[in-house]
DNA sequence: TATTGTTATACTCTATAACTATA
DNA sequence: TATAGTTATAGAGTATAACAATA
């Protein structure tokens, strides 16, 4: 297509700095949102995470929450510091430490969960339901795994 | 199946956390991309910024990449040590610094350009031209500013 | 040797408050 | 006093490599 040359355009036409930047607000919504609770907006995400799935070994609770490992260990210390959760070995696999919820942390997830929605709100205020859906399904397709295909270049 | 409560939704049906996760993921892909050129992601973008607006304020400019005062004072040390940029006191009011590009400034804009095109490539691998565009314009319409109204509540 | 989890380290980004120099 | 810019500092996120225990 014609367009105006490949180079410079403006700067808030780039996706990649679009996504950065929103990803900082959101981050810094939730972590004012979830301030009442005492949690990080990735301590909160990860309780979510371990409602949904039950008992889960680290390896498999990484992938879903997407950090790396050290950064995963920071969060259950601290999380299981507060009695939130409790890492227990694997009998199976006595190098495995099986996460899960404490009573207490389950408890603190009703906070979680309303702190989101009401940041959510905001962000979303001016879209539409079926906006919204429609940038849910966008994000979620964006290519998030490691380079595959395309710019595999060099 | 009949779904549960409303309470506790999937975590990563939670758009706030999906921001948050995929902002992180363009960040380190800008980042790496942008290494060739030595400089970090908003460095490259305080760059575009300069480029698009000419000589500015720091305060406009603080404003036009959404980073607070002492961020920006940070960001452009390290442009002007390396000559890409230049402040200037302002004659008419010498409180003020006009930023500009410096002509090593325009060079180097046209890697950062290059750079993040790739990135854009490869993160929106799997959506149409259309719906890309659909992206943009969500992304650009999500209630960025300042906490006006909902949830105004304390 | 490979894997699971841990520790240590360092860099980036963000946020806040105190400071200066001008107005 | 108010504003433009600066400095200092601390917390959060991210990335890497080295390490211990177990397989």
């Amino acid at each position: 297509m014609t367009v105006e040359e490949t180079r410079c355009r403006r700067a808030m036409d780039r996706i990649g700095l679009l996504l950065a930047r929103h990803g900082g607000i959101s981050n810094a919504r939730l972590r004012q949102a979830l301030e009442a609770t005492g949690l990080t907006t990735r301590q909160g995400m990860t309780l979510m995470h371990l409602a949904e799935t039950g008992p889960i070994g680290q390896q498999a609770l990484m992938e879903a929450i997407g950090v790396d490992a050290s950064a995963l260990v920071a969060i259950l210390n601290d999380l299981e510091r507060d009695n939130l959760v409790e890492r227990r070995r694997d009998p199976a696999d006595r190098r495995r430490h099986i996460v899960l919820l404490t009573e207490a942390g389950t408890e603190v997830l009703t906070g979680v969960d309303t702190a989101m929605t009401a940041v959510e709100r905001e962000l979303l205020a001016h879209l539409t339901p079926a906006e919204v859906a429609t940038l849910h399904d966008l994000l979620t397709r964006i290519n998030t795994s490691a380079h595959d295909e395309a710019c595999a270049g060099s």
